[in-house]
DNA sequence: TTTTGAGTTGTTCGA
DNA sequence: GTCGAACAACTCAAA
């Protein structure tokens, strides 16, 4: 009996998976194999949530594959190695896998393409790199055309949705090892790592009565409301296919019956284009990975001690430590708060982006090289925009508009959850009678603010000014 | 080849 | 309190 092997690597997930469904078109049998790369789990990006929504995630496939008579193949090693040794094992004449674009994956995977037949099937990407080009050929390197190109390129009606097989055979007598223990995520991360717990939260953001689709032009920034449809780790890991989503912020579009709610999926679809936007950059332009996509004059500042004060939540601004205790409790934080921190860092602290973009793989369950590093370029003025240097937040203000009464700093500062509306976000601000009526005093039991705003944003202004504005 | 218009997310200042 | 201008200069995309 011929038999395929399915190589799992970003997507989890049984409907709606054109490399499954390739593979069960080739062989009666399917074997699903996930390799636990030895030389990944080392990596000083990979974070221990992260890795348990992982290990969570293969755990929950592995029991779905077993309603349907398969089951999940888990191996820990050098992918090649194990897929060489899984090939002799069982015999299986072909490899399916979808592609993987991060410079890491693309290494991998051309060093195993080298030794193994793989047919490279479906996408993680919504449009796949090389797809959306300008008509030379060239890659985009700035969102507004490319998003233009994209929409004209994306076309929802000829996605034809792909249910999840009702059966898949899989040989007998192949060993796996059982998914590693880890410890549950603390209750406050509410990410339940599942197939069905994505499409749940799709389908409740996109259908229900009043979705939050509808109102996310307004609300998708306010870092007080849950305004936003929180799948960014179900689509990094692919419990839920990309496309499948596009095609449902499509229809949204579509069915939106005022003009407020066909803003919100249309800037919920932007988001997706953006996702797909920072996927083919750093595709085509793997190196910044490591470096500046542009070079502007900045000569970082990058002292440990203001480092560790960031990383901690401990700067003096409640705007950056809220969001920074979020991270670093939760898994998951706010994309407003993340401008917010990264501008902080990058601008207020002068420190190198990359920094910044190490500790965020650490901490974010959704943590995805591309569009990590995309947002924190972007943010660091050194990206595929040419946002003005002087685009600097004010975390002050940014706090206001965005969280107008403190609710998501009380949420992450339990140390200031007694102090007045009026000081909440700049406590330093307080009256001495006020701190200890309120039992919070400023340098012993919340931190004075590690710099002061203005005089940062000039320095920032003066690094930042002058740039040469030269493609690396 | 040359030219032209545009480029996610902001802040401050002064009228 | 509100509003418009200034904060620069450059690259990219498209005509």
């Amino acid at each position: 009996m011929s038999s395929t092997i399915w190589w799992i690597r970003r997507d989890l997930r049984l409907a709606d998976n054109q490399t499954l469904q390739a593979a069960l078109q080739q062989s009666e049998q399917i074997i699903p194999v996930f390799i636990l790369d030895t030389k990944l789990l080392a990596s000083r990006y990979i974070g221990e949530k992260r890795l348990a929504f992982l290990l969570h995630g293969l755990r929950s496939l592995d029991s779905e594959l077993r309603k349907r008579g398969s089951r999940l193949i888990l191996r820990q090693g050098n992918p090649l190695e194990e897929l060489n040794r899984l090939v002799i094992e069982s015999g299986a004449q072909n490899i399916y896998a979808e592609p993987d674009y991060s410079p890491y994956a693309v290494r991998r995977d051309t060093h195993v393409a080298k030794k193994l037949r793989v047919a490279w099937t479906g996408s993680p990407a919504i449009l796949p790199p090389g797809l959306v080009t300008k008509p030379d050929g060239d890659p985009y390197t700035i969102f507004t055309p490319f998003s233009r190109a994209w929409k004209s390129l994306f076309s929802p009606e000829k996605i034809a949705f792909i249910p999840a097989p009702e059966s898949i055979s899989t040989p007998e007598n192949l060993a796996s090892m059982s998914v590693p223990e880890y410890p549950a995520l603390p209750d406050y991360v509410s990410f339940e790592a599942s197939e069905e717990e994505a499409a749940r939260r799709l389908n409740s953001f996109t259908q229900e009565i009043n979705p939050k689709i509808e109102s996310y032009a307004t609300n998708r920034d306010r870092q007080d409301l849950n305004g936003t449809s929180q799948l960014s780790p179900y689509l990094r890991f692919g419990l839920i296919s990309a496309r499948q989503v596009a095609a449902t912020a499509w229809s949204a579009y579509q069915a939106a019956e005022n003009p407020e709610g066909r803003k919100g999926a249309e800037i919920w679809l932007n988001e997706l284009i953006w996702r797909d936007f920072y996927i083919h950059i750093l595709y085509h332009y793997p190196q910044v990975r490591r470096e500046n996509f542009r070079l502007p004059h900045v000569k970082w500042d990058n002292r440990p001690e203001m480092f560790q004060a960031w990383c901690e939540g401990k700067t003096g601004y409640p705007s950056v430590d809220a969001a920074m205790h979020q991270l670093v409790i939760s898994g998951w934080m706010h994309n407003r708060s993340r401008m917010i921190v990264a501008s902080f860092l990058t601008k207020d602290l002068l420190i190198d982006w990359r920094l910044g973009e190490e500790f965020f793989m650490q901490h974010l369950i959704d943590g995805d090289p591309a569009a990590n590093n995309g947002g924190w370029q972007w943010t660091a003025g050194t990206g595929t925009d040419a946002a003005p240097y002087f685009r600097i937040f004010n975390p002050v203000s940014q706090s206001l508009r965005h969280d107008p009464n403190g609710v998501y700093i009380r949420q992450w500062i339990p140390e200031l959850r007694s102090v007045p509306d009026k000081y909440i976000h700049n406590p330093w601000k307080m009256p001495l009678e006020i701190q200890k009526q309120v039992r919070c005093m400023i340098g012993v039991d919340y931190p004075f603010p590690i710099v002061d705003h203005n005089i940062a944003r000039d320095r920032a202004l003066r690094a930042y000014g002058k740039p040469v504005n030269r493609p690396v």
